[in-house]
DNA sequence: GTGAAAGCGCTAACAG
DNA sequence: CTGTTAGCGCTTTCAC
């Protein structure tokens, strides 16, 4: 079928033209005659001419693409932070390639080279797990924007996020406001956002005089790893009243292991996530959360790529983005 | 920076030999003497060298890519059937490339021309909002495997589907043999898959006897629509203790609905959706649903592509996976 | 306005 | 085993 795909080429030859002009045409160049241009078009019609992207993209030295390397798809956080992305992506006249690694760093690693082998003329990293290293790599190759991880930087590196240390911190004087003060946390694993959050949670702890309280599980960023987290920690201390989670999705899964323990939320046990998750806004209990404006972090991302490609001399940037408090149904004030 | 991004000349000059043996070095080759490989890839590596896709795919007249149009990546279900096929594409040594349309037949036109444009040898198309003259379009250039939508075909489409007549009805007769009678739908909107779950809803209550209880909303598979559908049954009949729901997440919506009128889900109302996603067997409630094999659905699909793209004459195949019903937390016995 | 010619970077015969 | 020679389909000077 595509074997026999029409060219330039057979499109020139049915319009009587060159296949210079057809290109000109095609791309709407005012520099065809209304009567070529009509010929042309038509042929390309009947024809069912599509131009070839690759051969395009080699002529032209670009390929008006930017690449997207995602942690993964599961995580509906990424697919708003796309959505922002892609807007910026699409008004340029530009297209997204997109690629995920599932944090795995030998994944992530060819899924960039496949990138780079495409010739993206930027890329964007939204991956809490990625390797710095990589990073560095592809910056030397085209402008890199990386979302969510201000710790990664170098030549070519700008950042676009959020204050995550602020937002655990607020996340802690926000239980405190209503009268909490034992306070557990569950982390998210080995990555910065997720240290960064706790050490908001220690500190905020430390200022509110409640250091003796201070209780921190492990968890990786995923619903069964928040549960069992969560899980653990109520079992260590069944007074905990609150507790902060570093991020909505393994948040969603504490408030399951809350209930698999009999504690109610919010009656018994607030509940606080991170990342502003839209479909932690549903089900049975909206989750109360730490919010990063998602959308917006792409927009930047994207718009950050496209300063830097159109002038190469521009500064590399760092972006930081405000968190804010959405109470929602699983928090209240302490019980007692 | 990439203005100089060296070439495979670069590297046949720096290791002293020609370019085609560089090709073949760098394709791994057995060819190539032990010295010259070494030698090539030596200098490849130097030069930081990186082989241009789009030349690749242009001399080599085949992109090795199959295209994927998503409807959105914000209901978790369509990652999970991307998991399936992009385990097939990869294991095949292919890419996906992947675009979304939103349900927007002008986006989903524009992004399955790009997918196109760029010689993808094979597309899987999953949205239950498609224009079926697109998926037809398509079929015409490369093999088209839809995914959850049965009534589109034609020359070049395969399809693989749930059979969600039958999933609908399960649903019903689940819900009836909980005791239910007064079971309303909330269904999803102008689509096939939507109307065929409706279909079983409808068969299975006459079946029932329960003719007289049948009682629709529409929704939109959404879970603002599931929300505002559910309300607005819970309004007019409030003696409904059975609700089946077009697909998961707008069964997320409706168990807010619920709680919103006071009702208490499962031990006042049942709630049932469709579809399996993974997200909504988290939370405070975990959702019962007809649960598809989505991730297997992937693969067929992805495996449907491979073997018609391996044998151009392979036969157009349409399978069907079957649904079953998976019992969690908004299920119980009818009150009373 | 329009066409001829020269690549873009790579693969693929075909000779040696 | 290795080099030479043609393209792949398109864009882009540069004359006419």
């Amino acid at each position: 079928m595509s074997s026999t795909r029409p060219t330039i080429n057979d499109v020139a030859a049915r319009a009587g033209v060159s296949k210079s002009l057809v290109s000109l045409a095609i791309r709407g160049s005012d520099r065809v005659s209304d009567e070529s241009r009509e010929a042309i078009l038509r042929a390309a019609d009947e024809l069912g001419y599509r131009p070839n992207a690759a051969a395009r993209s080699l002529a032209d030295r670009r390929s008006r693409t930017i690449g997207v390397l995602l942690h993964d798809l599961h995580n509906p956080v990424f697919a708003q932070v796309l959505d922002g992305v892609q807007e910026i992506v699409r008004s340029h006249g530009y297209r997204t390639m997109l690629v995920t690694g599932h944090g795995d760093s030998q994944r992530e690693r060819a899924e960039l080279a496949a990138l780079l082998d495409f010739q993206v003329e930027g890329l964007i990293l939204i991956s809490h797990r990625l390797d710095p290293a990589l990073a560095r790599q592809a910056a030397r190759e085209c402008p890199v924007v990386i979302v969510m991880r201000h710790d990664i930087t170098g030549r070519g590196i700008s950042t676009v996020c959020a204050d995550d240390v602020r937002a655990g911190r607020e996340a802690v004087e926000q239980l405190v406001s209503l009268g909490h003060s034992r306070i557990a946390h569950v982390s998210g694993g080995e990555n910065r956002v997720a240290a960064d959050r706790e050490q908001g949670y220690r500190e905020a702890m430390a200022e509110a005089g409640l250091s003796e309280h201070v209780l921190v599980e492990a968890g990786d960023f995923t619903e069964a790893g928040g549960r069992v987290a969560a899980a653990r920690l109520l079992e260590r201390d069944p007074g905990i009243t609150g507790l902060v989670v570093a991020n909505d999705l393994s948040a969603l899964g504490a408030v399951v292991a809350a209930q698999e323990a009999d504690r109610s939320v919010p009656s018994d046990l607030s509940i606080v996530g991170f990342d502003g998750m839209s479909l932690a806004a549903l089900g049975s209990l909206t989750l109360t959360t730490m919010a990063q404006p998602l959308e917006e972090m792409g927009r930047e991302a994207a718009e950050r790529v496209f300063r830097r490609i159109d002038s190469p001399g521009a500064r590399i940037t760092h972006d930081q983005v405000v968190s804010s408090w959405l109470p929602r149904g699983t928090t209240a004030p302490a019980p007692g």
